[in-house]
DNA sequence: GAAATAGTGTCTTTAAGACACTATTAT
DNA sequence: ATAATAGTGTCTTAAAGACACTATTTC
């Protein structure tokens, strides 16, 4: 019965130069070895609690990053996506902001434009464009975005980065209106950001209620 | 390693008495014989394409349904859920008008109200409860419930089936002009539904394009 | 002061909803 | 004709977007 395979995968996703960039490593044994993939291992049933689990601890060990925000994405399977064997990928996405992968990502992890990936082993191309399509779908009516800025940003910034996601302008008065109504971010008290030959713009943060959870309710961050 | 049970489940929804409802059967073997709980079984790698495949194999010997509308909701796992070992369920949700069930259901199909479901093994009530929620606010901004009615319906009792599910009313006009420029229905020529002392309403059907499919991919149908 | 971007007030445009009116049937 | 619901035209309200103006910094 069981002759199945049973991994997850995750797709760990920044924003690099206003692109979004997905964490790839090179893998260490066969089927694939010395391809750049999706961070990714088998399911421990000794020691997971359940799949989420196992994304958690399968991209802490393989690419030293915890992140705030994981969501499950899709399960992939079939006979043919894993040379093995009849496999099942219960897949993951996670948004980080780019910084986090310098400080606490294994120096081996490779970031890769979403666009114009090629080459992917298995089905993993196709896993990151379920990711990619969900993230910038999400983006359109929820909060989403923030997780890819560090714990404080301005929101010139934050419109940047949601602008990113989305590949089209967004406009200033209707974000900030909604931004406000989401009731999501505070000001961080007297802290603005300076340095530049303009008017130094507010910092906010994430309200505490909204901060460092694994994972996040559609509902709690979402505006309808 | 794999220790892992690997199933899926399906949460077959249909409206009745303008409610939704859950086919549930009850179960012929342990654990929970004799228990209601949804239709599901064992993934067989021989002879399952995916799981996609599998839950149709399963939902059509276990119900005698083929729903042309069924799609993957997510995917719950844990040592616990399943008193036989550490588990994983591929759930998927379907939606099908009432009277298929009647005619093409097996007799021993039972339709639970959704609401104050109690006392359902495993986790089946949580993949029911993502389920109706999945389906909820996908209605809300897509076409969905076209499923659940017949082959051929009028607007008016479309709305009805929108307000059921969505659960509160729904503004006439704004309800036709979405239904209109969704551009998914066409009228059948000369087809009214007759009978009733009054205006007989125009009978429409799904375009073409939108008929039977196995699965439809979400931008396929959707507005936005 | 000039340049640059932050932040806001307000008008315009568009979408959603309310309301009322006409249309067509059975009785 | 009356009752009942289908179907549509149009006004109102609310949300989204455009535009312009003020604010605050560096140089």
């Amino acid at each position: 019965m069981s002759e199945i395979i049973c991994t997850v995968d995750i797709v760990l996703l920044t924003l690099k130069e206003e692109c979004l960039h997905v964490a790839l490593l090179r893998r260490e044994h066969e089927p694939f070895k010395g391809v750049l993939a999706l961070p990714g291992g088998y399911i421990h049933a000794e020691e997971d609690a359940d799949t989420h689990a196992a994304a958690v601890r399968t991209l802490q060990a393989k690419t030293g990053i915890a992140s705030p925000y994981l969501e499950q994405l899709a399960t992939f399977s079939g006979p043919g996506r894993d040379p093995r064997g009849w496999s099942i990928s219960i897949s993951y996405y996670a948004l980080v902001p780019e910084n986090l992968i310098g400080e606490a990502g294994h120096p081996h992890v490779e970031l890769l434009p979403v666009e114009r990936l090629k080459g992917l082993p298995f089905d993993h191309l196709q896993i990151v464009e379920a990711a990619v399509s969900r993230v910038r779908n999400k983006s359109s009516y929820s909060s989403l975005p923030v997780y890819l800025c560090g714990e404080a940003f301005t929101l010139p910034r934050l419109q940047a980065v949601y602008e990113a996601v989305l590949g089209e302008p967004v406009n200033k008065v209707s974000f900030r209106r909604k931004i406000d109504e989401l009731g999501i971010l505070e000001p961080i008290e007297g802290a603005l950001e300076t340095g530049k030959a303009n008017r130094p713009a507010q910092l906010y943060r994430l309200r505490k209620e909204y901060r460092d959870r694994l994972s996040l309710t559609d509902r709690a961050l979402n505006a309808r």
